[in-house]
DNA sequence: AAAAGGGTCAACCGCTGATAC
DNA sequence: GGTATCAGCGGTTGACCCTTT
């Protein structure tokens, strides 16, 4: 016995979102923040579900989104953790903030996977691969301590995000740049653009929290929510960008080097408390 | 110039787990 | 414990755009 699509009513519009639509939906974020999305079709006039109004918002409106071409070094985060993780978007797009994980997906099943699809085994081989995995392992129980620590030290920045912060602001500069050329559609991407630069600061605004701005809404909110599983393990215990960056990027680095930057990271040894 | 084919990506669909009652 | 409802996730679709012929 399913339920039926929250979708299905008479009167719910479907298809793209128009600026006007956006409009009203940031301007209701704005007032009320992200979140109980069921009231805003009806506090809003929106003739849109809950659910369309909860992706528009993610994926498109949420502040820190970055858009427009991937980085090679994005490239190279992306497949290295679909390697460790597989085809956990959500999981994934925790590391990279300003992406979404619809992006993600997008452009794995877009561009990396015929990339990968020409190169037989793809950088890392499979006694690597193993090793790596077993090193997520550590590194996903030590998030989910550093989670469960945090309750007690609410203080505890996530320092990864803060460097995310301040490469945001240029390239939201820089996203428009990719989009489509006909004048209706690019005109209406600054507007969302646009959308996007004046929530950043109402975010800052609002939230009083500097360290946890305009980028980091969409991890706030997975914290938020421990019912996004895998999500929340990653949120929450994020490691440093600079570590995992070396650590995936780096093919060299020795088993005791990685062992080593764990401990580094790690505060204490838990590991009978699994 | 126009048709065909392929690529891209925003949005939708259906499922799952969490939570409230 | 059972059921209903919700938010979130990953897979898929389809409209639009670009390139090729």
């Amino acid at each position: 016995m399913g339920r039926p699509p929250c979708c299905d009513k008479a009167g719910v519009k479907k298809g793209p979102w128009t600026p006007e639509e956006d409009i009203m939906l940031v301007s209701y974020i704005q007032d009320h923040g992200p979140g109980n999305w069921r009231s805003i079709p009806a506090n809003t006039g929106l003739k849109r579900c809950s659910k369309s109004c909860r992706l528009r918002w993610t994926n498109y409106l949420r502040p820190g989104i970055k858009r427009g071409s991937f980085s090679d070094q994005e490239e190279k985060l992306i497949v290295h953790l679909q390697a460790l993780l597989g085809n956990r978007w959500a999981a994934i797009a925790s590391y990279l903030p300003e992406r979404t994980d619809n992006d993600i997906k997008n452009y794995w099943n877009t561009h990396l996977k015929k990339k990968l699809n020409k190169v037989p085994n793809h950088g890392v081989d499979k006694g690597k691969w193993e090793r790596r995995l077993q090193t997520d392992i550590k590194m996903a129980k030590q998030a989910l301590l550093d989670a469960l620590s945090l309750d007690e030290a609410p203080n505890c920045e996530l320092n990864s995000v803060t460097t995310f912060n301040n490469s945001s602001s240029s390239s939201s500069s820089s996203s428009s740049s990719t989009t489509t050329s006909t004048t209706a559609i690019t005109t209406y991407a600054a507007n969302a653009d646009n959308i996007s630069r004046l929530l950043e600061g109402w975010m800052k605004e609002k939230s009083g929290v500097s360290t946890q701005s305009s980028t980091t809404s969409a991890n706030t909110m997975a914290m938020d929510s421990p019912s996004s599983g895998g999500t929340v393990t990653f949120e929450a215990g994020l490691m440093p960008y600079s570590f995992l960056e070396t650590w995936l990027f780096d093919e060299n680095v020795s088993e005791k080097e990685e062992q080593d930057a764990l401990l580094d990271v790690s505060l204490v040894d838990n590991s009978e408390f699994f």
